[in-house]
This record gives C-alpha cells, sequence and structure tokens, in this order.
DNA sequence: ATGCCTCAGCTCCTGAGA
C-alpha cells in the first residue's frame, strides 16, 4: 500500500501536475493507493472529481472558497469519512478522514500560525489541542491510523536549512513542538526517520529567493503512523520530482510505502 | 527590505502563505 500527501497550493492550477504524477507512479509499476491533497483553494463544485476518476480514483473532497480545502483520493473508496475535527468548531476546512482498505487515514492542513504571539498562533495552538484530542479517540478504534498532511511543523534542526537564522520563527518554535511531539506521544511514529535519509530532506521550499535551487527549506510535510504499522513500514521519501516543474507548488509530495 | 514569489479575487492591488 502506497500513501502520499501533496499540499498543491491550488487544485485549479496544480491538477495537471497531479494527474500527471500518479500517471508516472503507475507507469513505474507503484501506483498510489491513497493521496491526500491540501489547499484546494476551491469550493466543492468546482473539484475535478471525474478528472480522478478517469485516472481510477475515487475522490472526498472538502473545499472552500479562495482558502485551505483538503482531499483524500484512493484506488478504492474511503468509508466513514469526516471532515473536520469532531468537536472542534472552525470554519476553515482543513481536515478529511477516512478508512480505506482497514487503514484510518487522516489528512490535514494544519494551521500556519503567522507568527508567534498572534492571533492566528493562538488558533494554530488550539487546532492541535483539538487535534490531539481526536486522533487520541480515533487511535482506539483504529489501531492501523496514519496521519500525513501539511502540519507547518518542523520538528527539529534536521528539518530546517538554516537552524540559527530561523530559530525560534514561525513553524519551528518550542510551541509548535510541544504539539508535534503530543502527537508522537499518542504512540505514533514519524515514519520519515525510520529510513536513513539525505542530508537536508525538506518537503518545502519559499518561491522567492530561488529556494529550491538552493535548497532552502524545512520539512514540514509529515506521515505519522500508529504503533501497528510501524514494523510494516518498507519506505518513506520526499518526491522532490514535481518541484522541478514549471509552475510548481512550493510543497513536494510526501510519500510511504507499507507492505501491506 | 513590513522585500524577494505565487495564488485567489469584491482583480491592476491586497491578503495570505511559510
Amino acid at each position: 500500500m502506497k500513501l502520499a500527501t501533496w499540499n498543491v497550493n491550488s487544485l485549479s492550477v496544480r491538477l495537471p501536475q497531479v494527474l500527471e504524477w500518479l500517471a508516472a507512479q503507475e507507469a513505474a509499476g507503484a501506483p498510489v493507493d491513497v493521496l491526500a491533497l491540501q489547499e484546494l483553494k476551491m469550493t466543492d463544485d468546482k473539484f475535478p472529481a471525474a478528472a480522478f476518476q478517469a485516472a481510477g480514483y475515487c475522490a472526498q473532497w472538502f473545499g472552500q472558497k479562495t482558502y485551505n480545502g483538503v482531499a483524500l483520493l484512493s484506488r478504492t473508496p474511503a468509508t466513514d469519512v469526516v471532515k473536520n475535527i469532531p468537536g472542534f468548531d472552525d470554519d476553515m476546512a482543513r481536515v478529511i478522514a477516512g478508512t480505506v482498505d482497514g487503514v484510518r487515514v487522516i489528512g490535514a492542513y494544519f494551521p500556519n500560525g503567522q507568527e508567534p504571539g498572534s492571533d492566528k498562533f493562538e488558533y494554530k495552538m488550539e487546532w492541535l489541542k483539538g487535534l490531539r484530542h481526536w486522533i487520541k479517540v480515533e487511535l482506539q478504534s483504529h489501531p492501523k491510523l496514519v496521519l500525513m498532511g501539511d502540519y507547518n511543523i518542523t520538528f527539529d534542526e534536521l528539518d530546517m536549512w538554516d537552524p540559527i537564522g530561523l530559530k525560534d520563527t514561525i513553524h519551528c518554535t518550542e510551541e509548535e513542538r510541544y504539539h508535534l511531539r503530543a502527537l508522537i506521544a499518542l504512540g505514533l511514529h514519524d515514519s520519515f526517520r525510520l529510513f536513513e535519509q539525505p542530508p537536508k530532506s525538506f518537503s518545502w521550499w519559499d518561491y522567492r529567493d530561488m529556494g529550491f535551487r538552493r535548497n532552502r527549506g524545512l520539512r514540514i510535510d509529515h506521515i505519522l503512523i500508529s504503533n501497528a504499522l510501524k514494523d510494516l513500514t518498507l519506505a518513506c521519501i520526499v518526491d522532490k520530482g514535481p518541484r522541478k516543474n514549471e509552475r510548481p507548488s512550493d510543497h513536494a509530495p510526501v510519500v510511504l510505502t507499507l507492505n501491506l
């Protein structure tokens, strides 16, 4: 089973690249089974369900105008679909969950937070708290669980191109990392770090200042897996290929392969 | 340098992203 997460920064703009990437994986003999998308930036009526259907994917989606928006594509239909965090009142479309082939898959677009101390940062902290309480409950009924998406949080200095210059800036603060570690403490694992990785592995690069070419990036897109999946993990990589497209998303897909 | 890109939209500037 192959799962991936990709913040596409507008699905309208990126749809051809998503379809091309999915087709390339299939052509290579390892099709993607589940793909979580973030930042659709479109209302539900604009979602290109027919294009994904033609490519062999069922879809669940949860959009909104201009910002946010998430979707879950899968080769077999997802069941028990949940949109946003139950019990957490939110007017932004950030979470979509579904069960695919016995695995509970949660795709999420975590709040950016803008700047420590801002109202948006406070919202990020509350959202993270709400997410954790829900995941804790989800794990009780779904031992095989994958939580993947754009976390907008780095784990540590390995995830930063400039650990000194970016110390305590957004995505790299102790408060944000506290919540990330608290998710891990529920019994989740950062699948990426279960494997040896190239130095300076990132999943996002600023569009400005030739960020990608100079590898000035952050690793903020993650795939966390539950204990029951840990020993079934075969690989986790960042696929930088799509970032080399002419009009790329600022994020690259992160891909997890399970022995399932 | 409260900028540098990119995207959406009440579009020719602004807000937001990260």
